[in-house]
DNA sequence: TTGAAATCGTTAGGTCCCAAACGATAGGAT
DNA sequence: ATCCTATCGTTTGGGACCTAACGATTTCAA
């Protein structure tokens, strides 16, 4: 069911679809994939510069201590994996999440390798404040949308994810 | 108009509403904006792993390096906004591209501050190379959405550029 | 024409990000 | 009991990323 509203080409868009013409390329798939990118790093420099950035919290910070919010005590591997970052990662953000007095870790009662890691009171007090807002900008950036629109969109995120495995 | 093709909540997402409820939470906003990054992600990390990494070149590298392909030469900050990152991120992601083979830097005619960046012919090659299969691959994560999804997906992710400004 | 203000790209300092290698620990087989 | 292998989180090394500050240069006004 195509929609007749007009949503005008980026210049950037244009422009690099007469760079690629005759080169056989997927012009829709092209225009989801950077799009996706283009949206992407919009609303992570949008909410680090007007709300994160406060809380001295970066934007994989928030990411990891709203997972030990959702999810409770973790150990690593697992947050790291439900953060979408590795475990390497994981050890440095969750080392500034100390710093910051927002988490911590505690040795696993049986496993002397593992580490179970948790959201202070602090940290957990902070996310009560600040998601509510995180999730307003969230509706601002999608303000433009119908419901239906949001709701098509994110299914259709939902397949890709799907598809790629993720 | 709704489609009823069914595609599951992660985990995920149903344990986050569950923490959520009651907040106020506008969760259809929430969906979008998680799902944008859950997918920018995986396409990141995809990408760089079956095709780029081959070349030595991140994902931004590719980036910047397909903006001087598109436009030809430009000056630094002109790169830089139009890659999306800052110019001091360029600075170096152009040191990198120079060491790579990929880019130039020669200094502007007329203006001894400011510095021209482009594409050298090993550069300009392969990205004529490399383009079309990373296209592959952006046709790959995106083959479960019919063509009208992926028009109406990357129209609903234009609007919420135009939304926020970028 | 000389000094102040604006603008260019880079550097400084800090976090994030990954893959690969590493040390410690656990568990299973002989 | 002692290997062998698997698995845990961390470290290492290199790049990406930001803001703020900086030096160089240009521009413009007094």
């Amino acid at each position: 069911m195509s929609r007749d509203r007009e949503v005008a080409l980026t210049r950037a868009e244009l422009e690099s679809r007469a760079r690629v013409e005759g080169l056989g390329i997927d012009v829709d798939a092209f225009a989801v994939v950077s799009n996706v990118f283009r949206v992407a790093n919009a609303v992570r420099n949008y909410t680090e510069r007007n709300l994160l950035g406060r809380y001295h919290l970066s934007f994989s910070g928030f990411t990891v201590l709203w997972v030990l919010w959702v999810w409770g005590p973790m150990e690593s591997h697992a947050l790291a994996e439900e953060s979408g970052i590795s475990k390497s990662t994981l050890t440095g953000v969750v080392k500034t999440l100390e710093r910051l007095g927002f988490a911590t870790r505690r040795p696993h009662a049986a496993d002397r390798r593992r580490v179970l890691v948790q959201a202070t009171e602090l940290g957990t007090s902070t996310m009560r404040e600040i998601f509510p807002r995180f999730n307003s900008l969230e509706g601002e950036v999608t303000r433009d949308l119908s419901a239906q629109e949001k709701e098509d969109l994110a299914r259709s995120l939902r397949v890709m994810l799907h598809t790629v495995g993720a």
